[in-house]
DNA sequence: AATGGTCCATACTCCTTGGTATGGACAAGC
DNA sequence: GCTTGTCCATACCAAGGAGTATGGACCATT
């Protein structure tokens, strides 16, 4: 066996911590994103934790900084098709569950919390407009595209709300549909 | 002034203790359903609560079965047109701030307590169901009623998590747009 | 007037959390 | 070999939560 939990594990950093605390979010929500909580997930005590940080908040900080930068400076697809980029949105955020989870709870922190909310809403703002601007890009016009964008977020958004099998065949039947309407058919001119 | 919290308040009974939780669910979220926290909230103490429930589960039992019990068997809209009841399913459920807070505290509770899981999961069939019986009285197939109920409820619930100004003009365009996409038009016939 | 039931306060126990203070293990550098 | 800096363990504190035991206030009945 590897050197990872038993005799000497290698010392943590400030980013590891961060990623640690990013998984809490997802699994147990804000009240996952304790201290000794944190120190258990990793085999440590607090006294790594204040070592890293000066305290609970400027954990907070960091995770929120981190989920802001990763949802909005990740869109480095170049230059492929507007609609097939509106396409894998509608598949992509769906998918991954772990990405599911961490946005939820980053949501629902959001509602408590004046400092994640103004996170959340920044999100919102640089998705809506990438996504209007794509939708642009298939040709309609300013309104329609905004119009657009508010019910693609909001449908997904929504979708992961719902408890309900994502797999279940008349739910895959029934979101084959939706895309239909949401995403533009494809322009020949 | 009344004898409302000074001298002799009227002694609580277990229905409003269960209301008073569901409450402290949409301001604080599963977080704050705590026995002392609810008793600051009456102005009593824990002995109050442990007269009315066995323990806090008894209480999360209560107010789960109180929640599902609102939200299944309060349709009571007599026999209005189906086109408008789905007209009305969209403006009300984004209206009472406080029905969304609770429905959001919940859904964020369902995703890590199997309990309310189940409830949600619950509530989630019924609504989808009777938006699909709305939908095939406006005169569509079964296919296209449950995959516009999947979309109209994704829409709904989705638009309640995202952080911007509901009254914002441009949104309110978006959402007469949306509705028009979602509610099939009148029929003539 | 005494009794019994209803509703709540008080006072405890045990556990967990954020935060601090302090000391120990360990590798690098001189 | 001794020091210095990095990283973490241990031990503590005050605060707050769940749960229990017990007694007191109040009201209706008899």
């Amino acid at each position: 066996m590897k050197d990872e939990e038993s005799a000497t594990r290698k010392p943590l950093d400030r980013h590891e911590w961060i990623e640690g605390a990013i998984d809490a979010l997802a699994d147990e929500g804000v009240a996952g994103m304790r201290v000794e909580s944190l120190a258990k997930r990793f085999g440590v005590t607090k006294g790594s934790f204040y070592w890293h940080f000066r305290d609970r908040q400027d954990l907070v900080d960091a995770v929120l900084q981190a989920w802001k930068a990763g949802r909005i400076g990740g869109s480095d697809a170049p230059a492929a098709q507007a609609r097939e980029q509106l396409l894998q949105i509608i598949d992509v955020d769906g998918s991954d569950r772990k990405d599911v989870a961490i946005e939820l709870a980053v949501r629902d922190w959001a509602r408590r919390d004046a400092q994640a909310g103004a996170v959340v809403e920044a999100v919102d703002r640089y998705r809506l407009e990438s996504a209007s601007r794509l939708f642009v890009a298939c040709g309609l016009g300013d309104k329609e595209a905004k119009s657009r964008s508010v019910l693609l977020y909001a449908y997904l958004l929504g979708l992961s709300l719902m408890a309900f099998d994502r797999h279940d065949p008349k739910i895959v039947d029934a979101k084959r549909w939706i895309v239909e309407r949401i995403v533009p058919d494809p322009v020949d001119s």
